[in-house]
DNA sequence: AGCACGCCGACT
DNA sequence: GTCGGCGTGCTC
């Protein structure tokens, strides 16, 4: 017997089978998609196996597989072809494929941790009358007395709860024995006295409608927010459990979302799994093996939580499916998105695509009826939607206001007063975005990346956004030594201080990138501005996202044109879903929400449609801008980034890849570039690009292959490629 | 990815 | 005369 085996080294160069000699003792265990140990030229390393076969004819002396390292774990024949869908669809090494499938702490590398978790009770070891006899001999009020007569009524206790002295007596005496029993790190158990919501009209419809579909299909479930799509949700899920099946939730960040998950926590107790990185590596172990042992039927993950081996899905629901989030930027450059749907029409499933502000792609599939449109227009509670203005800064800028305008301070001013809360938005962390010298107007850039650096004052140092370049200020210029340095540009810290400057009474908490570096800080800051325990939350986006502070009466957007103004085609339409999502923040409750978005351009269409709460209106503005600059949802796109260490190496092969292109695609694709990247410069190396704006193009997928392969060979130049990139 | 093999420069 | 530079190529 023989088995072929895909090696743990992550490239390229090596991503083909490699076949051993199964030896006796595992021929009748070993099992296609397990993980071995296999010796591999001079070393032993962990592959997985993807094929058995009976014979095989080789040239060379095969070798024997060492060991099976878990025969639990193992790769369904499902997510062994989704491996390879995979890899056609993303040009990424098959192995990478299977790797990012596993949670991290099963990866396929040489750590064999074992992860099992076990807690020890203690049993009796006699027949209960016996001990009901040394009892009643016993007469003692002790440790020991009080372990036999909970034996007496339970038929296990935690050891733990006794001291080891009295275990070890009642041990010699033949009363009692440890034992082990794996447990899982995490057990929630479900809200018996759960009250559901029951569901309005259009809930209803939409839950009718997807239930009463007995095959796969793509629903866009479109509802504002707060109009419910939880609730239908949760109602699916419950049904699709009662035929027997399971389901898999995506939503965009677990730790924000805390709230869907302790609902589906109430709702479905033991039965759900929960992936995402704020998990040990023990706790996700202890997930998957739950899905694996078919413990779990529910999983609420994040990103690679699409991969997880539920057998029999019976829906597969994306939460928030605008969200980038769901594109991994590195390799495999995969969408979960388009995962959900190979995995639906493979178990015959719904697949539910949940937005406000579903993306164009999305919208447009659903108006074309490619997919089911269904819709939630109405909030759920009793909550109206907030009021929006837009403020000129140009003209505030007149008045010397230069971060907050009149009226966003007098608002601020009456929310502290009445005891409310405000939440101020700015995507920009740190203090300043930019740094120069008036004297000889020398700007700070990163010495590896050719951006401006940002100050941040809490620790008077300059750090580059990209690559992470951090330097200590040094307060005065190092071209000229001059003292003569401005800080330009706002950041969440500049804000902090002047809101502080501002309201010197008031509480205010900041949450970006800086505040939320500690592994639970995101859930402290959030639980803290719930409980009113501060006015005024500053933050970048991550304080847009679905979070539900009923006492938030008041956001205010700080400088809105930022996010327009970042060079790529889907500016706008990231813009548009920040603001709309940051205003859904104001108003949950009963109380009447505001939102003030400032600006340097207050006729800008964008936040019109925001300032409108007119979403279709943006949306048929923006298609036709993407039809005429030939955009998606009208043309596909692939990015291509040649890198190099070396500028002219970067720059010729650049060329090199562009002609190739010009002649070998198809005629109706467009070629961009090769142009500078957006980001020329990255931790020390040069980066140019090329976009491919195609529709129908036969020969691109291939094309794509060769490019690859051929730069496999190459030494000090790499080619990266993004099928379908959310940016380029 | 590792690691061995291999063919040219400065040293005990 | 040897140690070691990292360039190429192989790993069932």
């Amino acid at each position: 017997m023989y088995a072929e085996v895909l090696i743990e080294y992550p490239t390229k160069k090596i991503d083909k089978y490699f076949t051993y000699i199964v030896p006796s003792f595992l021929i009748n265990k070993i099992k296609r998609g397990m993980k071995v140990k296999v010796p591999f030229g001079s070393k032993e390393i962990n592959g997985f196996v993807i094929n058995i076969k009976d014979s095989y004819e080789s040239e060379y002396e095969l070798k024997e597989v060492i060991d099976i390292i878990d025969e639990e774990l193992i790769l369904n024949d499902e997510l062994i072809e989704l491996g390879n869908y995979i890899k056609e669809e993303t040009l990424c090494p098959l192995i990478m494929a299977y790797q990012t499938m596993l949670p991290s702490s099963l990866k396929i590398k040489d750590d064999n941790t074992n992860y099992n978790f076990y807690k020890t009770y203690i049993i009796l070891n006699k027949a209960k009358d016996e001990v009901e006899k040394y009892l009643s001999n016993y007469k003692k009020d002790n440790d020991q007395s009080k372990m036999l007569n909970d034996l007496l009524i339970n038929d296990k206790v935690l050891k733990n709860n006794y001291s080891n002295y009295s275990i070890n007596t009642l041990k010699n005496k033949g009363l009692i024995k440890e034992i082990k029993e794996q447990e899982y790190r995490i057990n929630k158990s479900k809200n018996n006295t759960l009250v559901k919501n029951i569901l309005n009209e259009e809930q209803k419809e939409a839950y009718d409608n997807i239930i009463k579909t007995k095959e796969h299909q793509v629903f866009l479930l479109e509802g504002i927010t707060g109009s419910g799509k939880t609730e239908v949700y949760l109602n699916v899920i419950d049904e699709v459990l009662k035929e027997g099946k399971s389901a898999i939730m995506l939503v965009p960040e677990i730790t924000l979302t805390m709230q869907i998950v302790n609902r589906f926590y109430e709702w479905f107790g033991d039965n759900v799994a929960i992936f995402h990185s704020g998990l040990s590596n023990g706790e996700k172990y202890d997930e998957y093996l739950k899905i694996l042992r078919g413990d779990a039927k529910v999983v609420v993950g994040t990103r690679s939580a699409i991969f997880t081996p539920l057998k029999n899905i019976g829906v597969i629901i994306i939460d928030e499916e605008h969200s980038d989030i769901y594109k991994q930027e590195n390799t495999p450059k995969y969408n979960a998105k388009d995962i959900a749907i190979k995995r639906g029409i493979y178990h015959n499933c719904p697949v539910i695509l949940g937005s406000a502000t579903p993306t164009l792609e999305t919208k447009a599939r659903a108006i074309k009826g490619v997919y089911q449109y269904l819709k939630l227009t109405k909030r759920a509670g009793e909550s109206l939607l907030p009021s929006v203005k837009i403020i000129d800064m140009v003209e505030e800028i007149k008045k010397k206001n230069y971060i907050f305008s009149d009226e966003l301070k007098e608002k601020m001013q009456s929310n502290l007063e009445n005891k409310l809360q405000t939440i101020i938005l700015l995507n920009r962390r740190g203090y300043s975005t930019t740094i120069n010298c008036s004297k000889c107007g020398y700007t700070y850039k990163c010495p590896n990346c050719e951006i401006t650096l940002t100050y941040h004052k809490s620790s008077d140092t300059l750090r580059c956004h990209y690559c992470g370049y951090t330097t200590k200020n040094a307060n005065k210029c190092p071209n000229c030594g001059e003292d003569a340095l401005n800080y330009l540009g706002l950041g969440t810290e500049k804000v902090e201080m002047e809101v502080k400057k501002l309201f010197p009474m008031a509480k205010v908490l900041r949450m970006d990138q800086d505040t939320t570096t500690k592994k639970g800080s995101h859930e402290k800051i959030i639980q803290s501005f719930k409980n009113r325990e501060a006015d005024i939350l500053i933050g970048t986006q991550m304080i847009s996202k679905g979070l539900d502070f009923p006492f938030v009466t008041l956001v205010g957007i700080i400088n809105a044109d930022t996010s327009l103004n970042i060079p790529d085609f889907r500016s706008n339409e990231k813009t548009f879903d920040l603001l709309y999502q940051a205003s859904g923040r104001a108003g949950r409750s009963s109380y009447k929400g505001e939102v003030i978005i400032q600006t340097y351009n207050p006729d800008n269409y964008v936040l019109n449609c925001v300032k409108d709460n007119d979403f279709n209106r943006f949306y048929k503005y923006e298609m036709n801008n993407r039809r005429m600059l030939k955009y998606p949802p009208y043309y596909y796109l692939v990015s291509l980034k040649i890198i190099s260490k070396d500028y002219n190496k970067a720059l010729e092969n650049a060329t090199k890849v562009g002609n190739y292109l010009k002649n070998n695609l198809d005629k109706s694709s467009i070629i961009l570039g090769p142009t500078t990247h957006n980001i020329f410069k990255l931790n020390n190396t040069y980066r140019f690009q090329i976009v491919i704006k195609y529709r129908f193009d036969q020969k691109l997928k291939n094309v794509l292959k060769e490019l690859d392969e051929i730069y496999l060979n190459e030494n000090n130049v790499n080619i990266d490629i993004d099928i379908n990139p959310e940016r380029i």
